[in-house]
DNA sequence: GTTACTGCAAACAGTTTGCATTACC
DNA sequence: GGTAATGCAAACTGTTTGCAGTAAC
């Protein structure tokens, strides 16, 4: 996601409203790595805002969403994830504690950009890449 | 998945048995390149056997799954999807009609076997690259 | 004042389970 | 005969929606 800022202007820019709400969940996920599902957003944000719903965060994240300025994660077979880091690079995904990281210097990664090359007619948009196995904590 | 005789004799092995509701998925699975859901299999199953249960169809995908025989795609965020190819291969996923195909020749690309230089420390047991956003047809 | 957002409660959809009956070996 | 599978119905979990009241602009 980008600077709160810029989100802010486009929000405002699409005729969409600021609401205290959006701010908590904006800073909750600035410079966020830990890929949060809804759940955990909602519970993070019930810190230090008591009374928010679970149907507010889902819909802000919703509308990141759509708006490209997160990414929806299609890894942890239970439940999404979002991924405020819209850059490609790697998951790690470990099935026993259900973590899910960034893996290092996946960015770098060039293979990645050359898939579209073998898509006979297929637009693609974004490429995941998900190791799945077990963390070190796990094995 | 391998031939249906292997994969009878691995239920065998493991004190499982073989009933006509199994073979009848067997058959479907093998060789079969559309990424079906639980759904697609049960649906397909009961043209040739009205009889079959969902959870018959659920629990047999689920063992195959477990013996590592079929991949379980999260790709589509609504369901999951069967794969019986368990190598390694690029699936690409239309948003729109929500179909999942095989990247033709990614089979043969390096990188994905590269990955696992850069998991500090994280045992990783199978890579899942998909392409994701709009098929030939719904552009 | 107008329009969009919030939050509740209820609906939904796919997944999973308990259990009595049936079938495999 | 003993053990596991089947199939039904019900429970579960995460996701999504309708709507009345509220707040942003």
């Amino acid at each position: 996601m980008r600077d709160i800022e810029k989100v802010v202007q486009r929000f405002r820019d699409a005729g969409l409203k600021i609401t205290p709400q959006r701010l908590s969940i904006f800073k909750l996920l600035h410079r966020n790595h830990s890929h949060p599902s809804a759940e955990n957003v909602y519970h993070e944000i019930l810190k230090t805002h008591p009374s928010i719903s679970f149907t507010t965060v889902y819909k802000t994240l919703q509308t990141l969403r759509d708006m490209g300025e997160i990414q929806e994660l299609s890894i942890d077979p239970e439940r999404a994830h979002y991924d405020p880091d819209i850059s490609e690079h790697v998951h790690t995904f470990c099935r026993s504690c259900k973590r899910i990281d960034d893996l290092e210097n996946s960015a770098d990664m060039p293979l990645l950009m050359k898939l579209p090359d073998g898509s006979q007619g297929f637009e693609v948009h974004n490429i995941q890449v998900h190791a799945v196995g077990l963390c070190t904590e796990c094995r």
